[in-house]
DNA sequence: TGTACATCAGTGAACGCGCGTTCACTGATGTAC
DNA sequence: TGTACATCAGTGAACGCGCGTTCACTGATGTAC
């Protein structure tokens, strides 16, 4: 029996038409799960089912994915990438302008691929999935959003916009309390900017989870709108705009 | 058969043997279903496994709710009085003092039941349940905490620690997307102090969430010295305090 | 280019388990006179 | 205070459905010589 992994490391593209064919059934499986995600959320998602949908019999997938939470894996891997990609995009296309554009535009990318794939964003955002354990393969993709508004910080402080000379360090429980990021980001940044940097990602997912978990039904009229307020607010708020604290 | 509710409207003490015992089995049901929740989230709720637990046929359990989802929304009207109770009584106990005070009184009062009672969180603030509508009956529970944030906003304003003339209005889209929410806040209230309301509330529950919800897993190590800081810090970028803005 | 063997994909039956909900029924508790 | 009747709680069997995972097996595809 094989691993039900990648047939040989890292092969760029696929080759022989078996590998071919594995690779377009698996991410059927994929899509199909998808689709269940979307419909019942993580609980409906069901190997059965998705093997009734492919018209095969279900023991089948399990050449395909080891078990269901390996199935489970994938899904959030694939999740945090294309959600890093959307925000890595929409930073892209604006790279060159200011720091506060550039948030903006993150968060405009983020907010935009929650609302097209919110099942997908469910899986990621919403309560830890009972008795699944999210393997060391989900960390790098996750990471890059939060990587990305590292880069932020660290052009605002080269480009001048913040001067650590202005803002007070937090207390040393709060240096403390900030030590295990400490080791991804950038050592030049100062212990407040990097506060204001978690704190407009906490702000970020946070109105983006509050929107798609309905906590803004019946509160907020038009979502994007209101959206594209407070993010602004927040760049000025956190001085992400280089001007004032 | 009976409805399975009250068994007369309202009454307040139960007074025969058989309304003793009724409202005792309920409760009990309830707490085995809170357990459940814990150990294996709102899939794993089942009626045939509370009737298990309490030595009881499966069938007897609908005589208490009229079905899982009955028991759901009780569970979560529950939970959101429980924590409307934790909030209201953390700011109670400071109720004199200043609004910045009250304000880390209320976070601290919503963080500390949720850690405390991060299964009943996360069925409120969690992923949507799948297949499952909110009531009627959840909507005034759940705005209990919204209230008590509405009620500090109207006491800075009373208090002149907020000075609409120094805070130009939102733009007219914003002002729009206010609406719904318009009708539940004293109409004293200037759209831009609103604002501020809604993002310390989306802050608030941004943070408890990611805490929760393990997104803070290797990034903060001492979760309440950083919320503690972050909350300070919302009060102050928000203009709660009075002071700045 | 053709053959021999190894690898792999897919099958279908089976194991052992779970669930919500309904229904006719029994026996206990409460109520009205 | 005692009796007659209505209400209610709980039973246990049944309906009809779902699931993940394993395993021995067949037949097709790929590989080495």
């Amino acid at each position: 029996m094989t691993e039900p992994t990648a047939p040989s490391a890292a092969r760029t593209a696929p080759r022989t038409a078996r590998e071919r064919v594995r690779s377009e059934l698996t991410s059927e499986i994929k899509t199909i799960a998808l689709t269940q995600l979307a419909e019942g959320g993580a609980s409906a998602l069901s190997l059965r089912g998705i093997a009734r949908e492919m018209g095969m019999a279900s023991s089948a997938l399990f050449r395909y994915f080891r078990n269901r939470d390996a199935l489970l894996t994938a899904l959030i891997v694939d999740g945090y990438t294309a959600l890093a990609v959307a925000a890595e995009t929409a930073e892209a296309a604006i790279h060159t302008g200011s720091v506060e554009d550039r948030w903006l535009a993150i968060c405009h990318g983020v907010r935009e691929w929650a609302v097209a794939h919110p099942a997908q964003y469910t899986l990621i955002f919403g309560s830890p999935i009972p008795g699944y354990a999210a393997p060391q393969d989900t960390i790098g993709p996750a990471s890059r959003v939060p990587l990305l508004l590292g880069a932020l910080l660290a052009d605002l402080m080269a480009g001048g916009g913040y001067d650590p000379a202005d803002h007070p360090a937090p207390s040393p429980a709060v240096e403390r309390a900030l030590e295990p990021v400490r080791t991804t980001v950038p050592p030049a940044i100062p212990a407040d900017l990097l506060v204001r940097g978690l704190m407009a990602w906490t702000y970020l997912f946070g109105a983006v989870s509050f929107e798609l978990f309905g906590h803004r039904h019946d509160v907020i009229g038009d979502y994007a709108a209101f959206f594209d307020h407070e993010v602004s607010r927040v760049a000025v708020l956190l001085g992400l705009t280089g001007r004032a604290a």
